[in-house]
DNA sequence: CCCTGATTCGC
DNA sequence: GCGAATCAGG
């Protein structure tokens, strides 16, 4: 982000109107960690603040687990990457179990996980699934199945019983 | 899990 | 100085 003046004035002025750090951001096109951040050094009038830190000064838990390098979130799948750039075999510090195979492994995805339920297939046979889609907010179905699943009152009239 | 703002600290 | 990562509360 260039903090030219504009971009400044601009800031000072969304963030008297009272938007939200992310509002903000979003407006200018930046991220909130950067909208709060240049207004904390700005020292631009603090926002109710849904945290108190001054309470309790984070007694001992804190260990602050070190930043991952950041090459490495951007590596490429080993998959696709030239045997010759294989990385080092990092020393490994557990080893995860055989994956267990199951029937149907996909068949539940677990509780608590988004994705669309609505059931591909015949139940309790060979490729019977689920949809899996990105369920709506709220919803265990995507948009295309929530549309079949919920269906107003008023419309379901004909075709009930 | 979505959101919020605040702080830290590698860059 | 910058801002992602993290923290912490709703």
């Amino acid at each position: 982000m260039d903090w030219t003046a504009e971009a400044i004035e601009r800031l000072k002025a969304l963030w008297a109107e009272g938007h939200s750090t992310a509002e903000i951001g979003r407006r200018m096109g930046i991220s909130k960690n950067a909208v709060v951040g240049k207004a904390h050094r700005l020292n631009l009038p603090a926002r109710p603040s849904p945290i108190r830190r001054d309470a309790e000064p984070r007694p001992a838990p804190a260990p602050r687990a070190p930043r991952p390098i950041p090459a490495a979130r951007v590596a490429p799948p080993a998959m696709l990457r030239p045997a010759s750039m294989a990385p080092q075999p990092a020393p490994v510090v557990a080893v995860a179990p055989p994956p267990v195979v199951r029937p149907f492994p996909a068949a539940r995805p677990r509780l608590g996980s988004r994705s669309c339920c609505w059931p591909i297939g015949e139940p309790g046979t060979a490729g019977f699934r689920f949809c899996g889609a990105e369920p709506m907010s709220g919803k265990p179905y995507c948009t295309e199945h929530a549309a079949l699943a919920y269906v107003k009152p008023r419309d379901r009239r004909e075709d009930a019983a």
